[in-house]
RNA sequence: GGGAGCAUAGCUCAGCUGGUAGAGCGCACGCCUUACACGCGUGAUGUCACAGGUUCGAGCCCUGUUGUUCCCACCA
């Protein structure tokens, strides 16, 4: 206490400070307490790989938000922190890291060795975004922090794999799919990314064979596959092909013979309406093929080059083979057109390379049984997503999802546990390393060199993190979890994924509450990516602003779901708003002399006024966290502590604090106290160090502001009478200032102000407030004893100000250009009289009436009876101009 | 080809279950009114995309149109 603070807040002195009191005095540790409920948050675990962008600052705001709000209300509040390995992206890295720094590949180390280092590049940087994240405030529990390659969730994601694999859910086969020649490794459906590339059709002549001059034409994108074809398809229906099905014809350059087949599939109106079959590479191929016996032959390699065998084009890299493809079709003759085509090319979602479509040997979970109870939950709402629609997305995917496939031909990540027998040829496939085959009983067994998608252990998250498989205390207590806070683009990947691995092994989804919110933009909009270089780092931002504003920034102005863009100067305006409650914090702080906050006995108006609004406030603030409105939360506490507690409260007791009356003084005190802390916890949640720092400074009991008891709304403190008589203050002390800024007053030029009221209980008590606020020298109070008073008044030569509840006189006439004040008061006279005629027409409406609700008709009534009022006494001041 | 979002003040966006529009920034004028110039006071600015409909009443609900962004889908 007493305690001098400087002027401005500086964040940057107490944010690291606080943060460290918090984790020392163990603020952030989810306990087990049965006599609470748990309220349990997961954190999308970031990739080990990268730092935090701002994507990730708003999702862990908004984490900590709700986790902090519910750890004040009472919960036993648990936010679990951790890291992905990310088993694509940071193989990616370490192996550029390596060829860059050393010039050597993965193969030249070796397995084991290349894993070290990706275990040296793990603990380096897992470590860094640790860092990060406490920047920002997060209150996680640190002591529970995983990673997807712990031993404990390594075991998780064995015993998920096996027995999804004795279910008969996950098996291995040779299908179509998607590959990428950068990576080297498949992908699942969910990692391609297509887009619209500007590409060519082209148009090849393929003879028939035995017919002389007679040609198929087929139409392609991807003439290098050609050398896989094994047919020619065209539809049924086509009466231009009747004839030719049935027939064989010739691959150009290759000289294969192959079928033309009548399918279903091809389209009449597209290209030339028959359609080269390419089973090894293209996914729709495969399907004619099996309907069709054609031969499947893989052209392209693992790295996307052509497979030995095909002449001069083997060893070619695909755009290479194409090129060289394209022009021997064209000097053979074979090549009829090209014609630009715009087509949907599948990317690889890590290198943004052309996947290709072949056929391997993969790993596969079998979707369908999965997806049932998946759909169901969400259905049902047991799982409901924030914004609703985003249900619909989910839905409609799992819907259609297909098989995954979760093999990766990678280094890093979970090996699969699946050992093939060199003797039997039997797969054993078991939570512990086997030394024997189950089968044959052969030591003679080799496991499975892939691993398996990341996003296989990141679907058991939300359990594996709390000990599953094991029975753990933890696990039992605070699972399922209760809110999963992430972005819209990994739905797919990752949400779906928890939602049908928890309902398979835990036999309940893994949380309730799905909160998605959009992309954090650039200024302009665009996304932020390292390639356009517009990305803005957010402990930059938490270094010049503050942590606080940043997070401010962050929930406010948007909507969840929504996309935001990211404006700098919008952080400033939170700074200010940080610094505003730093300085109101100081003008409570000074010369106090409270050591404890109590409400006083006797309050006054505006005492009663300011409690009464937070009042409300509190259960409406609450309101919105409940319903995850954070944004307009934070709003409703911003208007708060600015407007009504700085603009208003604050300067209505500066006549108390600075007059002689140590009682009243004191009483100011406690009420500026009171309320200001009670804010401070309200605003807690999206502010957490200033509110923390200033509360600490403030007279209080416990420990830290981020374990206090969320406020709760008290019917003792609601004053509507209150509220009403200060909204007349209010009122009047605006039409002061604004006749006064009209004028061109300035505020150190005070002026006597009359005040004719009918409530004059309410002006007396409130004249010692309008005096200081509406620059007055002094304020007398008169009854509304019929016009002569005014008449009097306007004959001295006074300014009149009309409000709802008075005529406030000032003798300030001579600076009045009458004809002016004439056409203002014409101009309001005739606003309000719209505005009666408005409520009246309503008011006479039978059906207005009859239907809207009693206290819309009541509302309205009171209002126009306040205009008539308002309206005789503006006719009045202007008769009396003349 | 399906699905979704968005269109509100000069800019960026709020607007909860329908009761006649708000914020921040910017702009204008005036202020060092002893917490704060990262501030204070006052002010200007909107056919809430367009057209219909439901309703006593629509920025909000329904239908359609236009523009725009995104997601999903095997059209070679």
């Amino acid at each position: 206490m007493g305690k001098e603070l400087p002027k401005a807040y500086e964040p940057q002195e107490v944010e690291g400070r606080i943060y460290e009191m918090w984790e020392k005095g163990g603020c952030f540790r989810g306990h087990r307490d049965q006599s609470k409920k748990p309220f349990t948050i997961v954190m999308p675990p970031p990739n080990v790989t990268g730092q935090l962008h701002m994507g990730h600052a708003m999702d862990c705001t908004l984490q900590d938000i709700l986790t902090r709000f519910k750890r004040m209300e009472g919960y036993a509040a648990l936010w679990v922190p951790g890291t992905d390995h990310a088993g694509i992206a940071t193989q990616i890295k370490v192996e550029e890291a390596l060829r860059e720094n050393e010039g050597l590949t993965r193969y030249d180390l070796g397995r084991d060795k290349f894993l070290e280092r990706v275990w040296d590049w793990k603990h380096k940087y897992g470590a860094r975004i640790v860092e990060q994240q406490k920047k920002l405030g997060v209150s996680c529990d640190w002591d529970r922090a995983r990673f997807t390659m712990d031993e404990g969730l390594s075991k998780a994601v064995r015993h998920v794999f096996v027995s999804l694999y004795e279910k008969g859910l996950i098996y291995k086969g040779s299908r179509i799919i998607n590959w990428c020649p950068h990576c080297v490794t498949a992908l699942s459906d969910a990692e391609v990314e297509y887009q619209d590339k500007p590409g060519n059709l082209w148009h090849i002549r393929y003879p028939i064979q035995g017919e002389k001059d007679k040609y198929v034409i087929v139409a392609t994108t991807r003439p290098e596959t050609m050398l896989g074809d094994t047919g020619v398809a065209v539809n049924p229906n086509d009466a231009r092909y009747k004839d030719i099905v049935g027939k064989k014809c010739v691959l150009p350059l290759v000289n294969r013979e192959m079928p033309i087949v009548a399918d279903e599939y091809v389209d009449m109106e597209f290209g030339t309406g028959c359609v080269k079959m390419t089973p090894a590479h293209d996914p729709n191929d495969f399907e004619v093929g099996l309907r069709h016996n054609l031969e499947t032959i893989r052209v392209l390699d693992d790295n996307g080059k052509i497979v030995e065998g095909y002449g001069r084009y083997s060893g070619m890299d695909r755009y290479e083979a194409r090129k060289a493809i394209i022009a021997d079709l064209e000097a053979g003759g074979w090549l009829v057109k090209v014609e630009p085509h715009q087509h949907n090319v599948g990317t690889c979602y890590r290198c943004h390379n052309d996947v290709e479509p072949l056929i391997s040997a993969q790993w596969f979970v079998k979707m369908e049984p999965l997806a049932r109870e998946a759909l169901r939950v969400v259905r049902e709402g047991e799982t409901r997503f924030v914004p609703d629609r985003f249900s619909k997305t989910y839905i409609n995917w799992m819907e259609n999802v297909r098989d995954w496939c979760i093999s990766r031909q990678l280094w890093w990540g979970h090996r699969i546990p699946a050992w093939t027998c060199q003797d039997c040829g039997k797969m054993t496939v078991s939570e512990t390393d086997p030394t024997e085959c189950c089968h044959c009983h052969s030591g003679n067994i080799l496991q499975e060199e892939d691993v398996l998608d990341t996003w296989f252990s990141s679907a058991l998250w939300p359990f594996s993190t709390l000990g599953w498989p094991e029975d753990t205390e933890d696990f039992r207590y605070f699972f399922p979890t209760d809110v999963l806070v992430t972005g819209y683009d990994i739905i797919f990947f990752w949400v779906a994924r928890m939602i049908f691995s928890a309902c398979e092994h835990t036999g309940k989804p893994p949380f309730h509450t799905v909160l998605i919110h959009g992309l954090v933009r650039d200024d302009k909009g665009r996304k932020m990516s390292k390639s356009l270089g517009n990305g803005v780092d957010p402990l930059v931002v938490a270094e010049q602003y503050g942590a606080d504003a940043l997070r401010f920034n962050l929930v406010t102005g948007n909507s969840p779901g929504n996309d935001m863009r990211f404006l700098p100067e919008r952080c400033e305006a939170m700074r200010n708003f940080a610094n505003k409650i730093w300085n109101a914090s100081r003008f409570v702080q000074m010369n106090l002399t409270i050591e404890k906050v109590e409400l006083p006995e006797t309050l006054t108006m505006e005492d009663k006024w300011v409690l009464s609004k937070l009042n409300s406030l509190i259960p409406a603030v609450t309101e919105n966290m409940d319903a995850y409105e954070l944004g307009v939360a934070a709003q409703k506490v911003y208007d708060f502590i600015w407007d009504d507690y700085c603009d208003w409260y604050i300067e209505f007791t500066k006549a108390r604090l600075q007059g002689e009356d140590s009682g009243a003084k004191e009483q100011a005190q406690q009420v500026l106290c009171y309320v200001l802390t009670e804010t401070l916890k309200l605003l807690h949640p999206f502010m957490p160090f200033i509110t923390e720092e200033i509360w600490q400074s403030l007279p209080h009991e416990g420990d830290y502001l981020m374990l206090q008891k969320w406020p709760e709304q008290k019917r003792e403190l609601s004053f509507p009478a209150e509220e009403k008589a200060m909204d007349l203050i209010i009122e009047a002390t605006r039409a002061v200032r604004a006749k006064r800024s009209e004028l061109n007053v300035p505020p150190s030029k005070k002026a006597h102000l009359t005040i004719a009221t009918e409530e004059t209980a309410v002006f007396e008590q409130g004249a010692p407030l309008l005096k200081r606020l509406a620059w007055a020298s002094d304020v007398t109070v008169v009854g509304m004893a019929g016009a002569s008073g005014s008449d009097e008044m306007r004959k001295q030569g006074m300014v009149e100000v009309v409000t709802f509840g008075a005529r406030i006189f000032m003798p300030l006439a001579e600076l009045v250009d009458l004809e002016q004040e004439k056409k203002r008061l014409e101009k309001e006279l005739g606003a309000r009289k719209g505005e009666l005629a408005g409520l009246e027409g309503r008011l006479s409406n039978p059906g207005f009436v009859s239907k809207a609700p009693a206290q819309v008709v009541e509302g309205q009534r009171a209002r126009a009876e306040e205009l008539r009022g308002l309206i005789v006494k503006l006719e009045e001041s202007l008769a009396s101009l003349g």
